[in-house]
DNA sequence: GATGAATGAGGTTTCATTCAT
DNA sequence: TATGAATGAAACCTCATTCAT
C-alpha cells in the first residue's frame, strides 16, 4: 500500500508538471526535459512511470477527465429537475476546478492533436458522447423534438468555443461569469418564440 | 512579369500543400520534407520562397483568412437587411470555400498554436476581433442592448466549437447543411422570450 | 565523485579529439561528426556535455591556454634573473608538451576566427595581454626605456610568427631547435649596439 | 578587347568584394550570396567568372600577391645598397596599398585555410619562398654567415606576427608606424654586439 | 552576360528513449 | 527508485552549384 502510494504521488506530480508545462510550451514543442524540470525530476524518471512520453500525456488527458466527471456527479446529485441537470451539466464544464487558462490551454491542446493519437482521441470521443448523452437526455423533456439537436449543438458547441478562447486569455479566467453566462445563453435556446 | 507568375504559383502550390500535409500529420509534427512531397517538390524550395517554416505557416493562416474574408465581403454585398448581414457572416464561416475537413483541421492547429507564435496569435486576434465587430453592428438592431453580447458569445463560440468539431469528423463536411444549422441556432437566440 | 570523474574524463577525451580533428580537417570545416569519430563517440554526446560547437571550441582553447599557462609557470619558478625569466617565457611558448603542430595548426585557426566569435576574442586578448605583461616587466631592467616596446614586439610577433609557419610544416617540429632558435633571436634583440 | 575589358572590370568588382566579405564574416563562413551582395550581383555570376568559390578564393589572393609584388619590385628599383633593399622588402610588407585591416584579416585567413587547399598553399609557398630569397640575398652582405638565417627568421616570422595582429586590431592601422617600427627591429637585429 | 529558380548534400542541434549504476 | 550518460533518428536550415530563361 506503502508502495502504491508513492506510486500515486509521483504520479499526480508528473501529470501537475506536465498541465503547467505543456500550457507554457505547447504539446507539439514541450520536451520530456522540460516536464522533468517542472516536477523536479529527471526525463529518465517519467518514462520509468509512464512508459514514454504518449503514455504521460494520456494519463495527464485522463486525469483531467477525472475531474470534468467528479465535477459534473457532484452538481449532478444536487439537481432535481432537467433544467437543473442540464444546468450542472453545464456548470461543471466551468468548475472552479477545471477552468483555469492551463487547463483550457491544455484541453485544446489535446483536441488539436487527438486526430493523430490514437490514445487521445479515443478519450475525446468517449468524452464528447458522455456530455452528447447528457444534454440529449435532459433536453428531451425541455424542448420539442424537432429542436434537442439544435439546442443540444448550440450549447455543446458554445461550451467548447468559451475552452477555446479561455485558452488564449491574457487575463485570469472568472468561473463564476462563465457559468452565469453560459446560464444566460441556455435561457435564450430554451425560452425561444420558436418553441 | 513572368517572374513574379512564378512566385505566386509557387506560393499557392506550396500553401495548397501545406493545407493538406497539415491535416494529415498535424502541425506540430508535419515536416517540411512532407510539405515539399505533396507540394512535389523540396524542402530547400520552400526555405527559399518562405524563409522558414513559420514563414510558410503564416503564409498559410494569411491565405485562409483571405478566403473567409472574401466569402465575408461577398455574401455581405447582397445581404439587405440586419438580420440578412448577421446571417451572411454565420454563412461565410461555412462556406463551401471554407468549411472542408482539411482547412478546419489546420484552423484547429492553428488556433492550438497561436499562443506560442507571435506572428499567428497576431492574425488569431485580429480575425476574431473583425467577426465579432461585425457580429455586434448587427445585433444592435436584432436584440436588446442587455442581450448583445450574450447572443454574440453564443453565436461566435458556437461557431467556433463547430469548427473544432468538424476538424475530427469521420466523414466529408456539409457546409449547406452546417449553413442552416447556424441559422436555426441564430433564430432560437434571436426569438427568445426574454428578448 | 564518480560521476563527477567521468564528465571530467570526456571533457579531456573530446578536447583531445577536437586539437586532432580541427587540425586535420580546419576549424570553419571539421563537423562534429568528425570529432565524434575521432573520439570514438557520437556527435549528440559532445552536445550534451559541451552544449554547443561553439562551446566544444571555447572549452579546446581554454584547455590549450591552459597548458601554456603552466609551462609558463613551471619555467618561471625556476628563473633566477629577468634574462632567465625573459627567456622562461620564450622557452614556455616553444614547450614540447605546446609546440606540435596540432597544436600550432589549431592556435592559428583560433586566432584567425576569434573576430568572429566573441568567446574566443576574449580568450584570445586575455591571453596576449599575459605574455605582453610579462615581457614588458622583465625588459625593464634588460634594456633601455626607449627600446622597450621595440624588443617585446619584435619577439612577441616573431613567436606568433613561428607558430604560424609551424602550422605548415610538413615535418614534425623540434621544440629544442624552437626554443635554441628564438633564445638566439633574443640574445641579438637584447645585445645590440644600439642599446 | 572590349569583351577582355569587362570580364577584367567583373573580377576585379568580385575580388574586392571578396576582400571586404570576407574580411566581415571570416573566410570558414562567408557565403557566395554574401560575397555577391557586396559586389551588387548574384552568386550565379561569380560561378561563371570563377568556376567555383575556391576559384574566386584563389583569384582573390592572388590578386592580392600581385599587390606585394609590385610594391616590392617598385621600392627595390629605388634602393641602392643591400640593406636599403633589406628595408625595401620590410617596407613592402607594410606599403599604404596592403597594410590595411581588411587585407590583413584576408590574409590571416588565407594563412589559417591554405593547409586544407591545395591552391592556395601553393601561393602561399610560392610568396613565403620569395620574401625568404630576398631576405637571404641582402643579409648575406649585411651580417656574418653564421647570423643569416636568424636575422631572416626574425624578421620574417616578424612581418608574419605583426600582420597577424593588425588583423585583430581594433583600430585603423598605421602604415608609416609600422613600417619605422620594422626598420627599428631591423636595426637592432643588424647591429647586434654577437655580429 | 546575368540571374531567379531549384535542389542535393550535408551540418548542427534536439530529443525521446535506453541502460548502467 | 532514480538519474547521469549515451545515442540513433530525424528536423530544420544553409549553401554551393546547376540550369533555363
Amino acid at each position: 500500500m506503502s508502495r502504491k502510494r508513492i506510486r500515486d504521488i509521483r504520479h499526480e506530480e508528473f501529470v501537475e508538471a506536465t498541465i503547467i508545462a505543456v500550457h507554457e510550451r505547447g504539446y507539439g514543442v514541450v520536451t520530456m526535459a522540460e516536464i522533468a524540470r517542472e516536477a523536479g525530476s529527471s526525463a529518465a524518471s517519467i518514462n520509468y512511470y509512464f512508459g514514454s512520453k504518449e503514455g504521460l500525456m494520456e494519463a495527464t488527458m485522463r486525469h483531467m477527465l477525472q475531474i470534468l466527471k467528479q465535477a459534473m456527479l457532484q452538481r449532478y446529485k444536487m439537481a432535481t429537475s432537467p433544467r437543473e441537470r442540464l444546468m450542472a451539466v453545464l456548470d461543471a464544464n466551468f468548475d472552479d476546478q477545471l477552468f483555469t487558462i492551463p487547463q483550457c490551454s491544455l484541453w485544446m491542446q489535446f483536441w488539436a492533436n487527438a486526430p493523430y493519437s490514437k490514445r487521445l482521441s479515443r478519450l475525446h470521443r468517449i468524452n464528447r458522447a458522455r456530455v452528447r448523452d447528457h444534454f440529449r437526455a435532459e433536453l428531451r423533456s425541455l424542448v420539442p423534438d424537432g429542436q434537442i439537436e439544435t439546442v443540444r449543438l448550440a450549447l455543446q458547441n458554445y461550451m467548447d468555443g468559451v475552452w477555446l478562447e479561455a485558452a488564449q486569455s491574457p487575463v485570469a479566467l472568472d468561473p463564476i461569469a462563465a457559468r452565469s453566462e453560459a446560464r444566460r445563453v441556455a435561457d435564450l435556446l430554451l425560452n425561444s418564440h420558436n418553441s
